[in-house]
DNA sequence: GTCTATAGCAGGATAGAC
DNA sequence: GTCTATCCTGCTATAGAC
C-alpha cells in the first residue's frame, strides 16, 4: 500500500510542478529534467507515467485546467445562484467576482491564466480540449441566461461577439497584470480586483445592454 | 557597394524571418538554424550581425514591432483627422479600424499580435521596450483625446480601466482567433473584421460613456 | 562578411538493474 | 515503480579558412 501511494503522489508532484513550469515559461522553455527535480522524483518518472513529454502537457489541461475551470463555472453558478431574477449586472458581476476573485488561490489564478493565454496564441493541443469541453458549452450557457435579461429577437451573432467583449476583459485583467502595473502603477491587491470587478460588470453590462 | 548591399538585405532576411518565426512559435521554440535556414543565409550571421540569439529576439521589438505600432498609430491619427470635432464613437470607431483593419497586411498583423501576445503572457524584455516607447505614451495620447469627449472631472482611474477594457477587446479579438473560430465558425474575412470593428467601437463608447 | 567545421552542452527518451 | 547510466539528437556559439 505504501508503493502505490507513493506512486499516486509522484504523479501528482509531477503534474503539480509541469503546470506550474509550463505556464511560467512555456512548453518549450521547459525541460523534463526541471520538472523532475521541481518534483523531486527521477528523471524516468515522467516518460514512465505520462508516456513523453507532450502527453504530460495536455494531462496538466486535462487533469488540472479543465477540473478547475469547473470550480470557477460551479462558483460562478453559486454566486448567481443567491440572487432573484439576477439582473444582466448581477450576472456579469459574478461572473467577474468568480474569475478575478474567485474559488482559486493567487498562484491558481495566476498559472490558469497563464496556461490558457499561452494556448490563445498559438495552441499547441490543449485549445482543443478545452474549447470543446469548457468554452464551448459554457458560451451556450451563458447565452442562454443572458438572453433571459435582453428583449426577445436577439442578433445571435451580436450577442456573441458581446459575450466575447466580457471574456475578453476578463482575459485581459488576468493575464496582462504586468502591462497594466507598468503603465498604472496600481497593484492587484484586494482593492483593485474589488474596482475590477465593478467597472467590469458596470462596463460590459452597458456594453450588452445598447441599442 | 554589392557587398555592403548584400549586407543589409541579410540582416534584413534575418529579422524578418526571426518575427515571423518568432511570432508563430515563441522564443524558446525557435532555433537559429532555423531562422538563418529561413533567412537563406549562413548559420554564423545571427551572431555576426546581432550578437546573439536574444538580442535578435530584442532588436526585431525594436526595428520591427515599434515601426508598425507607429504606423498604426499614424493610421488611427490619419483616421480620425477626417472627422471634425470627432465623436466619443469616432475615437473608438477609429482605433479599431486602425488595430483591425489597419495599415498591416494580414501577416503583419498577425505577427504583430502574437509577438506582443507572448510577451503580456510571459515577458523576457520585448515588453519593457514597448511599453516605455508605446504603450505609455499612447495611452496618454488616448486618454486626453478621450476627455475631450467627456463631461469634466472624470476619474482618471476609471478612464484608465476603461481604455484597457478597449485595449483588452482589441487584443482579444486580435490574437484569440483560433478561439473565436472554434466557438463561432467564423473566419476573419473582411464582413467579419468590419463587424467587429463596429461592435467594439459601439459596446466601448457606451462602455466609456456609462455613468 | 561569409562560410565550414566543430566545440561544448542540454535536451528527450530508453535500457536494464534493483 | 524507481533509479542510474547512456544514447542520440539538436542546440548555441565560436574559431579560423576564404
Amino acid at each position: 500500500m505504501e508503493a502505490k501511494g507513493r506512486d499516486v503522489l509522484a504523479k501528482d508532484r509531477i503534474l503539480d510542478k509541469a503546470e506550474e513550469l509550463f505556464a511560467q515559461n512555456g512548453y518549450f522553455a521547459v525541460s523534463i529534467r526541471q520538472i523532475t527535480a521541481a518534483a523531486e522524483c527521477n528523471l524516468a518518472a515522467v516518460n514512465y507515467h505520462f508516456g513523453n513529454k507532450k502527453n504530460l502537457y495536455l494531462e496538466v489541461f486535462r487533469l488540472r485546467w479543465i477540473p478547475r475551470a469547473r470550480r470557477i463555472h460551479d462558483t460562478f453558478i453559486g454566486i448567481l445562484g443567491t440572487k432573484n431574477e439576477p439582473s444582466l449586472r448581477d450576472i456579469l458581476h459574478s461572473l467577474a467576482t468568480a474569475f478575478i476573485e474567485g474559488p482559486l488561490t493567487d498562484d491558481e489564478r495566476e498559472r490558469h491564466h497563464q496556461l490558457i493565454a499561452r494556448e490563445l496564441a498559438k495552441p499547441i493541443g490543449g485549445l482543443d480540449i478545452v474549447a470543446s469541453q469548457i468554452h464551448q458549452p459554457f458560451f451556450n450557457e451563458l447565452s442562454d441566461l443572458v438572453k433571459e435579461c435582453l428583449p426577445e429577437g436577439q442578433n445571435e451573432q451580436e450577442l456573441m461577439l458581446k459575450l466575447f467583449s466580457v471574456f475578453s476583459m476578463l482575459t485581459f485583467f488576468n493575464f496582462s497584470r504586468e502591462l497594466v502595473t507598468i503603465i498604472t502603477n496600481y497593484q492587484y491587491d484586494q482593492a483593485f480586483k474589488a474596482r475590477l470587478v465593478n467597472h467590469i460588470a458596470d462596463s460590459c453590462s452597458s456594453g450588452i445592454a445598447y441599442k
